[in-house]
DNA sequence: GATAATTAGGTGTATGGACATATATTTACA
DNA sequence: TGTAAATATATGTCCATACACCTAATTATC
């Protein structure tokens, strides 16, 4: 569907400012499609974000500090995703005995095995929806960092 | 920076892969700034848009289901966005008397002033940050909406 | 070594998304 | 016409973001 039958309005200023809109739609719809796709596995794409960081480095333990610096939302609270994790038994956290400030958070065998479950069904998600061609997604790609690159701070 | 830098990992699958992450990055990237251009309004993002959704049809009322259907996020509660933009009295709120189910919505001469002054901002940071030319942006629309329009549902 | 500054993480509050459910009103139809 | 179905909106709950503020632990500085 068209970014303008979507909002069903075409007063764009321009194709710059069409392109905001087209590309917040299109990491919405995006997010809306991998978070149905993990209902089955009872996590949240962002829980599933911090669970691959964690898959990332296991067994190494991470501090929280570490999962904050590595996930996309620099502003999200990553302490209470990680409680949610802990209730669900899918990570667990202790004390650095190093630094007793740090929280040190890993996989659990069950958490493990959750996310290489999820890492399976976002992999097929990603092919049934996203069917541009490797080299359209290379353009793509080269798009979102140029439009990125060149601002300021 | 590059997508490889914010995530600091390079394990994407494929180019698709890479895309998604890269799109779902630029996305935050570009509503982190335009929130911080609405603070001066006193305003979120979401606010913005059903102020801006009004503002479309001023001096004509819409209902919830109206400005719900023109909204990019499907799931949005939108009574509650309205609920805080009649708290702050940029939106008023009436029972329609065809229909007594409705709720009709529309701007109050404060919430006029207000969307003019937000849509100046939006339009002074899209230019002060999303510096890709038009022909660029034209691809980049194209590509999103190929990536979206050859999925089934 | 004592105190100030910094750092790591947790917590409170406002806002919004996702989704289930409730309530009021209108429409359909037996 | 009277009741069921559908519709429009509101509300409650869980999860997450944004952001301010708090506490404990560590480091810096005198």
């Amino acid at each position: 569907m068209k970014i303008e039958d979507v909002i069903k309005s075409n007063r764009f200023a321009d194709e710059q400012h069409k392109a905001t809109v087209n590309l917040m739609y299109t990491a919405y719809w995006l997010k809306s499609n991998f978070s149905a796709a993990l209902k089955s596995q009872g996590i949240t794409i962002e829980q599933h974000n911090v669970l691959r960081i964690l898959r990332g480095s296991h067994p190494m333990e991470l501090c929280v500090r570490d999962i904050a610096s590595r996930i996309l939302e620099q502003n999200s609270n990553v302490p209470r995703i990680i409680d949610r994790l802990v209730i669900k038994k899918l990570a667990k956290r202790t004390t650095s005995k190093e630094d007793k400030r740090e929280t040190l958070v890993s996989l659990t065998e069950e958490g493990i095995v959750v996310i290489e479950q999820a890492r399976k069904l976002i992999d097929e998600i990603t092919k049934d929806i996203v069917k541009i061609d490797e080299a359209d997604a290379k353009v793509l790609n080269e798009l979102l960092e140029k439009m990125r690159e060149t601002s300021n701070p």
